[in-house]
DNA sequence: CTAAACCCTGCCCTCAGGGTCAAGGTCAAG
DNA sequence: CTTGACCTTGACCCTGAGGGCAGGGTTTAG
């Protein structure tokens, strides 16, 4: 298949498929003219790409999964560096909901601080 | 001032003293030589922008209250548009926690999915 | 006089692509 | 054979908030 039928199948566009390719995640074979051409592999291949960028991993990030699927596996999260890429990213979350947390509390302090202020403002006015 | 000396005093770089300036925020005089030269207003402003970046706003959103520092005030976020801009972020904060909520529960449920799928494999094996 | 410390502009880099372009390939209808 | 529609290629600039480096001018201390 194409580059198009790919990116179509797989849900995402032409070109995030060559951006996955220029980072190393897919290697597809040239036809004489030049042209890509990609195999069923390829395709879910990109298919686990999506979902793993969509959960904020990088595509760096992704690497494992990529060559746990191309080790033969059904699933791409089933190898033992999966898993570890997905209680890193789980700890990343939870790092940054509580700087999150902290950030809203801050910013909820800030407001009521400035309309206190105003509200003193005006009545001394 | 010289920016070095700004830069030092409001604790941060020289480079973020020339990209606030870049994005508009701040319009130095220029001394004969080409060297930017700051006041002391200049000093509020860039500790304003500082302290807006570390609760995530983007350098433009941070225009209505440099807007509200020059107007004379003594704090920078009691004119209306910067409590319109606080809100506007504690909102963004809330559904950004929430996403990463849901990021984490769709995590989880595929960790322990795969782990599962591991355990089953290695019994049947 | 010289070296250190400071200042300037300008270019390339981040990350996951988006937008746009020119050039060329492929396939059907006319 | 040509036209047109559609496909592909690589190449360039853009994002936000600067970091890093190059190359050059200026100022200050010894």
């Amino acid at each position: 298949m194409h580059i198009s039928d790919l990116a179509a199948e797989a849900g995402v566009t032409v070109k995030a498929v060559r951006y996955y390719e220029s980072q190393g995640l897919l290697k597809p074979h040239r036809e004489a003219n030049g042209y890509r051409t990609y195999s069923g592999e390829d395709l879910l291949v990109v298919r686990e790409i999506k979902a793993l960028l969509s959960l904020g991993l990088t595509a760096e990030q992704t690497y494992p999964f990529i060559e746990c699927l191309r080790a033969g596996n059904d699933r791409a999260d089933v190898c033992p560096a999966s898993l570890t890429a997905y209680r890193t990213r789980i700890a990343e979350v939870d790092r940054r909901i509580d700087e999150l947390t902290d950030l809203r509390a801050r910013l909820t302090d800030l407001l009521t601080d400035a309309e206190s202020w105003r509200t003193r403002v005006r009545e001394t006015r």
